[in-house]
DNA sequence: CTTCTTACA
DNA sequence: TGTAAGTA
């Protein structure tokens, strides 16, 4: 598929599809009249490039754990390097610090949340 | 009309 | 990230 298809089926503007290209989080094959071709595999793999990069890591994090994520949820031990394995670590103690950050602002949100619409109901 | 590259805000 | 320009 082309860039615009796979735009529209991933919710990701072309901008930022050609964007993920030159941080080589993706390769996509060309057509003899220079368009970019897309495989279909390239949808899951840039909504999950999409998913990290929300979780808060950067493009050169994702370049390289996600070949450690991808489809095969085959563990590849090669990739294993005691460099990869300390960056995992470091990327998951961060979306936990994240996420109790984010549960801290949930929480707050609803107590007003419930405070206000309690009052408003109650009289 | 869609895509491409490059450059600037 | 968005957008403009000039092509293929």
């Amino acid at each position: 598929m082309r860039i615009g298809e796979l735009s529209e089926r991933t919710g990701t503007p072309r901008r930022l599809l050609r964007y993920y290209e030159e941080q080589k989080l993706i390769l996509p094959d060309r057509c003899a009249n220079g368009y970019r071709s897309y495989d279909e595999r390239l949808v899951d793999r840039v909504l999950q490039i999409r998913g990290l990069l929300d979780a808060g890591l950067p493009t050169r994090i994702i370049k390289q754990i996600l070949p450690c994520l991808d489809k095969p949820r085959r563990i590849h031990f090669s990739d294993a390097t005691p460099e990869m394995i300390a960056t995992l670590e470091n990327e998951r103690d961060r979306m936990s610090q994240r996420i109790e950050c984010l549960t801290r602002n949930r929480d707050a949100i609803s107590e007003y949340l419930d405070a206000v619409l309690g009052n408003k109901t109650a009289g």
